[in-house]
DNA sequence: ATATGTTGCTGAATAAAATTCGAATAAATA
DNA sequence: TATTTATTCGAATTTTATTCAGCAACATAT
């Protein structure tokens, strides 16, 4: 037996996928040319970036959720993208914003458990430039990447 | 000429896209048959929720992103649940999750603009069971869904 | 208003992909 | 070991995406 979900997980969590033309065709009641059409125009101008999978993160050993709320110490307050960039490669981080009210940054962060997010903190957020982290803990998620559950 | 677009993105928020099983069957040198085989099973044991598309929300009407994070009133700390499932069918909430650590709640909010986030919080955030809610206001996305800009 | 260029729409034909099926293999269980 | 169950995968079929050419809608200039 080969191992395929966990590469698979891995490829569709940000890619490899592709939208369903016929269906949005039959949905919207038009030829799935136009549909088509209209979906490669989105695609050209950047509106469309990706077309992916989303998993239950119970259920494929990404269970815990948590908002880490970042301050940056002072001389990295000009340029939060910096650090921002190193951080968009890590597979774990959901998200990344910079932001207002409190917090510099705000990652959301997925990992297998309390164990592998002890490390994640200890990695990654030990970098320079970040002063103080907060972290909430989802322990309930109702609704991910607008979809619910 | 048709406003088709609008259409597509309300619909490919949540679905209408399946994976490109050639693609990934190619990436991982394994026989499509295979792969096609292993995503049915994980779409059957739930493990795969749905297949969406990822927008450059920037450009199609979302451009304004908060963070919400809620308290509850003491009467509601038994169920937080109860406003969650009432909040889930709003189409502008990205992401919502029970928490720990100072909130109970944290809702992902997207919006065309400070007027229709000043909506979206007097029509949802003046629900009862909710004593106050504090807004961290997104400057820059740098990671979204997974998918880095 | 008319001409001109550009963008969007669509049916028909083609190319490509997903799906089904059956048989073989591998894994799990008794 | 014997038996059952789950997974792999090639061949055939069904379904879908894509291309292309022509037409319609729209914008802009004359």
């Amino acid at each position: 037996m080969k191992n395929i979900k966990k590469e698979l997980v891995e490829l569709m969590h940000t890619g490899y996928c592709s939208p369903r033309i016929v269906d949005l065709a039959k949905k919207l009641k038009e030829p799935s040319t136009t549909i088509h059409y209209n979906i490669k125009q989105m695609e050209k101008s950047k509106e469309i970036k990706a077309f992916k999978a989303v998993f239950d993160y119970k259920l494929i050993d990404e269970g815990l959720c948590n908002y880490v709320l970042i301050n940056l110490t002072p001389d990295e307050y000009g340029n939060p993208e910096r650090i921002g960039k190193e951080l968009v490669s890590f597979p774990q981080i959901e998200s990344i914003d910079i932001a207002t009210g409190g917090w510099e940054m705000i990652l959301k962060v997925r990992t297998k458990d309390v164990d592998e997010f002890y490390q994640f903190v200890k990695n990654v957020l030990s970098k320079k430039g970040i002063a103080k982290t907060t972290s909430l803990t989802s322990l309930k998620q109702l609704k991910t990447e607008f979809v619910g559950i």
